[in-house]
RNA sequence: GCCGGGGUGGCGGAACGGCAGACGCGGCCGUCUUAAACACGGCCGGGCGCAAGCCCGUGCGAGUUCGAAUCUCGCCCCCGGCACCA
């Protein structure tokens, strides 16, 4: 009988089911958000858009579908929830392709976004595609041109000469890209070069003090240390030294160091130039100058790679000349060292070997002289010679060889000897930081280009907002070559300057595709808006973003650009605030099964059409929530994926058939041992609203792994009374309700299909699951009439008790000391101390 | 080296001062089936024991606490980021 009641109900088919509600979803626009809808709180959600590289594979899915679940969650909830989608469409792979394949960049990439809009769709994602922005329109890149000529005349861009990382490979710069500790290129992996090229930076630093505060932003810990550290604020003080004179100049230029330790004065026994540092040419002696001149030569010509060979040892010359300390008139060496950067602080420090690491395995290296100056307060001198630097911050230090400083607190000596020089004029507190400007200039194609031309006699031109969007030339000619086409491009290239009207030529650099996702949340609002970047209206009624997730990836880059932009963007007029995204939430990534990071190349990447053939949308969106917690990911493993397929199967089993029973299921048709009707209908109730209660956190909360599993826990609690005389009963249909709706943001098709054939039992007119208001939790009937309370003695778990809920502790004690077992393990002994802990534990101390 | 995250059964993980191992995978046993698959039920951290039960157990070592996977200190290992930033 249980066999042919098993064929009578229709089999769970997701692949019938799926495309079936996608449709009918699409039709009745659950997807459209009313931006203009005042009468709901907002709820901005923002997913990071994908990179058009041509297949969603699993990591997308494992980004994106729980993120779709937090929009069918708020809006159960009654909000008004907007969730975008679209394409970081600009960069460098179009353009391999397009080498590799002799296709256009934009071919190449509107073809991925066609293959790739179709597969999203498979996902069930409410995603509000007639808000999509693809960067590499036109429509939208002119806004990045409008932008920086904003931040042009703002004085946030300017044009400087530097020495930036150029991958030789790709033939473009490679500055914030470049990985690993051998500094190789990220996309090609060849070593990077130094090369001195004219860049258009955007002037972040700026921001630095701002960017480093978080207040009014909910984002994790982690990220803000990150983005604090590569900030990199440093307090200290710039302190003038000066040349001395000797036979072979007079000497008096002046020489500024950066130095956070400027109570260590006293301790400086030599100074460090940057090998491009101006003034080594200068002041290096004759004898030295075939040495120096070396030196400098090969810090320059070496890639970083062979100077990372050299493992950490310390290199470096003397110049000849010597500087004068100014605390105590002292003449010391000055070497130049390739330790000391250029592009950080002044380019030169003063050295204290006996404070400093670096410092120290300098002077050991090259016999240079040690001075201690600062020392523990209850630190005797021993008289014996440091073996390693004492670097500390301790508030007790005090200062020793430094004359009248002698016997100072470390951080009083701080502010005195910084405060004395000052007066006469060699120091001044000082903040320096490690973030330099923003490098936008990429020697690419596929990019925003950028929109100013070069005049011969008006110089550097911004391109008039009148002539915008300045177009990429439709034909694209690689000669086969890695080169930026644009330089060859004469149709491109002259243009007539837009001040004089004589012959100039136009900028050929276009700018990092970080700046398209500086400010693309804005745009979503408006996409087609075709007088300014951003509808100001509805920025301000829809901006901060109320949650952002993403990969933890972009932890820097992109969220702290983004954040820059809001502030500068803000400045100019534009929007209004000054953070983009209120809430954060880093997911973790998908690895390959080998644990790798998954790509094409190692092979290793999992196809989500395949199993979504196999499975069905429902399963896979729930495998992946149920994998573990959202922001850990780890390697892709699909074995447990039938368990959720099997989940998914009970429930629409319970769902349509609570009567029948399974063959082999010796105890059908009877309630569990020691329950009547009543209780059983109180143990169902019970369960349904306690899970409710819990699922409604680990929903707010993104715990979707715990989730799924209550989820799994009540479905099971309805197995075991399933063909019993409740079953189709009042309380388990109310059960069946809360599973449904609970279970629609994260398995929608399932919930929806099952929700349908309801209604159609009860002769209700359809409604869709997705437009219900969320459960309220009973919580009388979630209430326990009875709980278990583990009883240890002395820390360890004797026994288990079952009292009623409302027992005083003074009651359950009584029960508990009456207990067989906890006397056995008392043997005699008369109870110290009894805790209870909460109700939910009781603990007998017994000495003995 | 510095910063961040993490080490729990055969596996993914749960618990995050109070019953370690929820939920799932996998394995074993069973029911159904001619059979297999599906489905359903039971068992599965280790040791001792016929059993009741006892002992051990959350990377290692100490500490705090009535009680520690959870807090503190020291150490080891793995992953991610930064990498001579004065």
């Amino acid at each position: 009988m249980s066999a042919s009641q098993r064929i009578r109900i229709d089999r769970y088919d997701p692949t019938e089911i799926e495309p079936r509600w996608q449709q009918r979803w699409d039709e009745l626009g659950l997807h459209r958000t009313d931006l203009s809808d005042t009468t709901r709180p907002r709820y901005y959600l923002l997913t990071m858009y994908p990179y058009p590289s041509g297949d969603i594979h699993i990591g997308h899915w494992y980004i994106k579908t729980p993120t779709d679940a937090i929009a069918r969650f708020r809006r159960m909830h009654g909000d008004n929830v907007f969730l975008p989608i679209g394409f970081d469409a600009f960069g460098l792979p179009a353009e391999n392709a397009a080498i590799k394949n002799r296709i256009h960049p934009a071919q190449w990439t509107l073809a991925n976004i066609r293959n790739m809009r179709r597969q999203l769709r498979t996902m069930g994602a409410t995603f509000d595609w007639d808000h999509e922005v693809v960067t590499s329109d036109p429509d939208y890149y002119r806004w990045n041109q409008w932008i920086f000529l904003r931040f042009l005349e703002a004085g946030l861009a300017y044009r400087a000469k530097s020495p930036v990382d150029w991958c030789p490979n790709d033939g473009t710069l490679a500055r914030e890209q470049v990985e690993g500790a051998d500094r190789r290129c990220w996309r090609c992996g060849s070593p990077v070069e130094k090369r001195e090229l004219d860049q258009w930076y955007l002037r972040i630093t700026k921001y630095a003090d701002e960017l480093l505060d978080f207040t009014g932003v909910d984002w994790p810990e982690p990220v803000r240390i990150m983005q604090t550290n590569w900030i990199g604020r440093s307090e200290g003080a710039e302190i003038e030294f000066t040349v001395a004179p000797d036979v072979h100049h007079p000497g008096g230029q002046p020489i500024r160091v950066f130095t956070t330790r400027p109570d260590t004065l006293f301790g400086a026994t030599f100074m460090v130039l940057a090998p491009e540092h101006p003034l080594v040419g200068e002041i290096t002696s004759p004898g030295q100058r075939a040495a120096v001149d070396a030196y400098v030569a090969q810090a320059g010509r070496e890639t970083e790679i062979e100077r990372l060979s050299a493992e950490r040892e310390k290199t470096g010359v003397p110049t000849g000349a010597h500087a004068i300390n100014p605390v105590n008139g002292a003449r010391i060496p000055i070497w130049t060292a390739d330790y000391v950067l250029a592009g950080y602080g002044t380019g030169a420090i003063m050295a204290v070997p006996a404070h400093d690491e670096r410092d120290f395995a300098f002077a050991k290296e090259f016999d240079l002289p040690i001075v201690e100056v600062i020392r523990p307060d209850d630190a005797l001198d021993d008289g014996r010679p440091l073996e390693e630097a004492y670097v500390s911050k301790a508030e007790t230090d005090v200062l020793v060889n430094s004359g009248r400083y002698n016997g100072m607190a470390a951080p009083a000596a701080f502010r005195a000897i910084v405060e004395w020089l000052e007066s006469e004029g060699k120091a001044r507190f000082a903040v320096t930081y490690r973030i330099r400007d923003w490098l936008i200039s990429r020697q690419r194609y596929w990019g925003t280009p950028i929109p100013v031309v070069y005049c011969d006699r008006d110089g550097i031109v911004p391109v008039p907002d009148r002539d915008l969007p300045v177009l990429l030339p439709e034909t694209v000619d690689y000669a086969g070559s890695g080169d930026n086409p644009l330089r060859r491009d004469a149709s491109f290239l002259d243009v007539a300057c837009p001040t004089c009207g004589g012959p100039a030529r136009r900028e050929t650099d276009t700018m990092d595709t970080f700046v398209d996702s500086s400010w693309y949340w804005f745009r979503y609002l408006s996409p087609h808006l075709a007088t300014g970047p951003v509808d100001r209206e509805l920025v301000d009624r829809w901006t901060p973003v109320d949650q952002y997730t993403g990969g933890a990836e972009h932890a820097v880059m992109h969220l702290l650009y983004s954040r820059f932009f809001t502030k500068a963007l803000r400045d100019i007029g534009v929007v209004g605030e000054g953070e983009p995204f209120r809430r954060l939430f880093n997911q973790g990534q998908v690895l390959g099964a080998d644990g790798e990071r998954m790509s094409k190349s190692r092979g290793n990447v999992q196809d989500p059409d395949e199993l979504v053939g196999r499975y069905g949308a429902d399963t896979v969106r729930l495998f992946l929530m149920f994998m573990g917690p959202w922001d850990q990911g780890g390697p892709w493993n699909p074995t447990g994926i039938g368990g959720v397929h099997r989940f998914l199967n009970r429930v629409w089993t319970l769902a349509l058939d609570p009567h029948g029973s399974e063959p082999g299921d010796p105890d059908a048709e009877k309630l569990p041992a020691g329950l009547d009707a009543a209780a059983a209908e109180k143990a169902v109730r019970a369960a349904a609203h306690r899970t409710l209660a819990v699922v409604s956190a680990e929903y707010a909360d993104f715990r979707f792994n715990t989730m799924v599993a209550h989820l799994m826990e009540l479905s099971n609690a309805l197995m075991r009374f399933r063909g019993t005389e409740i079953a189709g009963g009042g309380a388990w249909d109310e059960a069946i309700r809360i599973l449904l709706l609970v279970l629609a943001p994260a398995a929608p098709h399932i919930a929806e299909e099952l929700w349908s054939r309801r209604l159609a039992a009860a002769g209700a007119p359809w409604s869709s699951i997705h437009r219900e208001r969320w459960p309220v939790v009973d919580a009388a009937a979630a209430a326990a009439v009875e709980r278990e309370v583990p009883v240890q003695v002395n820390g360890k778990l004797r026994d288990k008790v079952m009292v009623p809920v409302d027992l005083s502790d003074a009651e359950v004690e009584a029960v508990v000391l009456a207990r067989e077992k906890v006397v056995a393990a008392l043997a005699g002994r008369s109870p110290d101390r009894v805790i209870h802990a909460g109700g939910r534990l009781v603990n007998i101390v017994v000495k003995g």
